[in-house]
DNA sequence: ATTAAAATAGACCGATCGGTCTATAAAAGT
DNA sequence: ACTTTTATAGACCGATCGGTCTATTTTAAT
């Protein structure tokens, strides 16, 4: 990795927390200039403008905890275990503590900024399909019952965990999160053979 | 109403559907001053500074929207009636077109703006406290089972369908959303006596 | 160690930012 | 109709915005 990967990579990791934060408007290169201690050179001889080191915050954002996530099924043996396993990164606050970048960014993108839309759809797709696999593969595997819809059930405990963090985050407290997470887990339960 | 009170009632208006769209970070007073067609001096005539018409616009935002989930539910005869008609509201995407105002402007307030933060939690508050009132009624009203929780019921109702307008947006489709509200409508079905 | 190439610092740019102030215009009270 | 009060236009402000460019430093090849 040359010295200017080295620095490109620096600069994202550096960046991705603050622009989650304060959100792709809201973040200037004079904040980016303080996290890297870099000045603006050192920036923009390694990234064409800022929307770049937004788009790149955002999939370096996304792929770390999608590393988590798709961990954290490795990890279960089981459907049941895996879905668990799944949901308790979600609970894990630390995981999205300064909030899912997929709402982060997308609430922001959504009318303003069509390149970044549509990774962020790419991001949501990703992030339902990872529980459409689980069920489904439960399904094939004789471990749950066909009578569960994968889709449906991938989009609800997408959507409802999306709707979950927005509450934590607002309201400042995880009580919400644990009756979501724990109505999913319960739901989940009936379909388990 | 004063010539001043109708103008900044004009300016609320004409300002929060694009804030709700651009956010507050991204909605510039030049935006302001070409949807009133005013300039410098009408704007600040009549507010404080910017966060003052970001504030309003939200709070203005918030009270069209509960006007018509209000209505909605007064329009229903039964629970059952009174949960479907408010549900439809969320589902007629033209109602939330450019995306609920509470997800608008909770993620971009949750770091950086104490003020608007608090605002968007007693909106949440009260939106999840429309599901909670009209489930808790339908079981005092014998319409619905005593199985059914009013506080875990309106806080995965809500999460889930702030999700769903997440979706809707980025996704560019209305699909998920009848997915979800289906959903909500099947589980609600189970507990109407 | 020397040199060629790559990477960074930071002065500088015009544009735009939110916000102020005064002179004018429009309302409203008499 | 006249006057006083209120509200708006728009020139103006310093600060900051994203971005460029050159001089210098650092890296890496020889």
């Amino acid at each position: 990795m040359s010295k200017a990967e080295r620095t490109r990579q620096f600069i994202i990791e550096a960046s991705a927390p603050i622009i989650n934060k304060k959100g792709m408007a809201g973040t200037s290169l004079t904040d980016i200039m303080e996290a890297t201690k870099l000045a603006k050179g050192g920036i923009y001889g390694n990234f064409e403008n800022k929307e770049e080191i937004c788009k790149e915050s955002f999939l370096y954002l996304r792929s770390q905890l999608a590393a988590k996530l798709n961990t954290a099924v490795a990890e279960g043996k089981s459907a049941k275990e895996k879905l668990f396993n799944l949901l308790n990164v979600y609970a894990n606050d630390t995981n999205t503590e300064d909030g899912c970048p997929i709402l982060n960014f997308g609430a922001e993108a959504d009318d303003t900024n069509p390149a970044m839309k549509e990774q962020v759809k790419k991001a949501i797709r990703s992030a339902q399909n990872r529980f459409f696999t689980l069920v489904e593969d439960g399904i094939n595997n004789k471990e749950l019952s066909a009578a569960i819809n994968p889709e449906h059930f991938s989009i609800k405990v997408f959507a409802m965990i999306e709707g979950a963090i927005l509450c934590r985050k607002i309201l400042g407290s995880d009580d919400q999160m644990k009756i979501v997470l724990d109505s999913i887990k319960t739901e989940f339960e009936n379909y388990v053979l």
